[in-house]
Parts: structure tokens; C-alpha cells; sequence
DNA sequence: TTATTATTTAGAATAATTCTTGATAAAAAT
DNA sequence: ATTTTTATCAAGAATTATTCTAAATAATAA
């Protein structure tokens, strides 16, 4: 389970009039039992299993709506498709170059990536990212 | 004029039977002229003031190919079009929210990327990347 | 109840990138 | 110097993630 603060969509203000769907709390329920950062077509796949009727351009624009109201994050790596993800906690992100899965990881206290690089003059930076390639676990060991 | 350690594009080895055309000298220069980060569109643009036969898809070529062989750096931020670099001391990439602009970065020495995050056990991280979202100087200037 | 606004859906459109194919050119082999 | 092999180029088709469009539905406000 994601470490989400929100105990439940009913919590989440969407917004300006958006209106809390039985089509949004299901991306957004499925979103929060998955570990494994799925794509809209993924989170599509596993949401047709309790509504068959749901469209992919529906998920699409519920996945919009909850990054939005920032009930979720929305993850790019590379050129892939977008990643989701339930986790609202400060992390960053493991991404394996072998079978493309993308794990969490803890940002060490203390080491701010605010720290590591030199902002322009001038220049307002409001979002820090850091991200890692490599193998993950599973690859690492596959390949020894 | 980026940094490249590269004197000119004779000194890359493409490696693997590669062959060092006209074509990709002439995308290798127009990057080390730019100092913008241009897409493979803008790359193609410059390049046909030199060479009007040259084909989009071949600057494709010609930017992977040099990529390869660490010639240049490729850099994608969000799912915006890849963009191509010349520069290549280690670096970080300020990425503009109003403009789209992106700029280098220096990393501040002693603030590894690496030590802000904890890798998973038996994961095996090969590259750090730092990227950081805001106001290009100019925009957050303008906006005041 | 009526009018307004938001949402959903299916499918079309878009855009960056990759793929295919035939032609050309360079390098290697004879 | 030919022939053969291999790499490259160019044009356009194909792919794919995502966004847009339009019509139908549903929720809210008047």
C-alpha cells in the first residue's frame, strides 16, 4: 500500500466545480493498491476489471485530475509512457535499465538535492528531482 | 561554446564499423555551437542552412549514433521532446515551467546526487540525475 | 423543472520517434 | 581495379503515447 496521507478520495478536493466520480475514485483506488507505478494503460487494464465500461481517455483524463488536485504523482522517466504513483511522501526515483520497472527510493535526510547544484541568479527553482538508472535488485542478481 | 572535451568530432570513435559522415560532423558541430539544448527538429533546422539534402531522419541517426558513442548527451525532461547537449562535464538541467527553456546546471562539489538517496539492496545505481523545475531567470523576472 | 456545467465515451487527430525500402557510397576482399 | 560486403542516407510510412472532438449522459444550480 502507498504511503498516501489521504485516508480516502472521499478527502481529496479536486477543485473548481470537478466533481469526485465513481470513474475517479476507482483510478484513484487502484493507484493506491499498486507498488509497481503503472502506466495509464496499465491502470486502464486494472480498473476494466471492476467497470468494464471505463475508456482509456477517461483514465487518461482521471490521472490528469488527481496530479492536479495532487492526490497523486505523475512520474517520467526517460521518453516511456507516464508512470503513476500513490506515494505522496518526498522520494525519489529507481529506475532499472533492464526491465524498465521503477521503484521508490528514500531520500537520505540531510542530503538535499537543494544542496547539490547551483541554482542560476535570479532563477526561482520550485521542484527538485532526482532520479537513478541502473539495475534493480532482481536484474542486478539475474545477471551474476 | 559547450564544454567538450573533444577537440573536434575526428577524435570520437564511433566504434563498431561506425563511419564518421558529413552528416553526423555537421549535427556534432551544430550542437557544440548551440548553447540552447535544441530538439532534433531545431537540430535539423540548423543543419539544412549547411546541408539542404539532409533528412529529419538522419539527424535522428546521426544524434543516436553520437549518443552512443558519448560524443553528446542526450536529455529528457517531462515528456517533452528529447533535447541534445553538448556539454559534457558533469552537469544538472534547470528546466523552465513558462518557457520550456533548459539550462545547465553546476553540480555543487562535495553534494554528490548519491549521497542524497538510498539505493535498495542488491540494486545496482549507475547514473544520477538531478533535474530542478521553476523560473528561468528571464521568466521569474517577467512575472514580478 | 429547466438550464447550466461537468463528465464520459469512442474514435479521430496529433506529434515525436522509429521503421522500411531502395539508392548511394565507402571499405574490404578478390 | 573490380567485385562484394557493409554502412549510410533519404523519403515517407508506421508506431505509439497522448490529446482532442463531439455527442450522450449525469450531476448541480437556478
Amino acid at each position: 500500500m502507498s504511503k498516501n496521507p489521504l485516508k480516502n478520495i472521499e478527502s481529496i478536493n479536486l477543485g473548481g466545480g470537478h466533481r469526485m466520480t465513481p470513474q475517479r475514485r476507482l483510478v484513484f483506488d487502484v493507484l493506491m493498491k499498486s507498488q509497481d507505478h503503472p502506466t495509464a494503460a496499465e491502470v486502464f487494464m486494472r480498473d476494466k476489471n471492476s467497470m468494464d465500461s471505463i475508456s482509456l481517455a477517461t483514465v487518461y483524463n482521471c490521472l490528469d485530475t488527481l496530479v492536479s488536485a495532487g492526490a497523486i504523482k505523475q512520474v517520467n522517466l526517460d521518453r516511456e509512457p507516464s508512470r503513476y504513483c500513490g506515494n505522496l511522501e518526498p522520494h525519489a526515483h529507481f529506475h532499472c535499465e533492464s526491465c524498465s520497472s521503477v521503484l521508490d527510493i528514500e531520500l537520505n535526510e540531510g542530503a538535499e538535492a537543494s544542496k547539490s547544484v547551483i541554482i542560476p541568479k535570479g532563477a526561482k527553482a520550485e521542484k527538485f528531482e532526482v532520479a537513478v538508472r541502473g539495475k534493480c535488485p532482481k536484474c542486478a542478481r539475474r545477471e551474476n
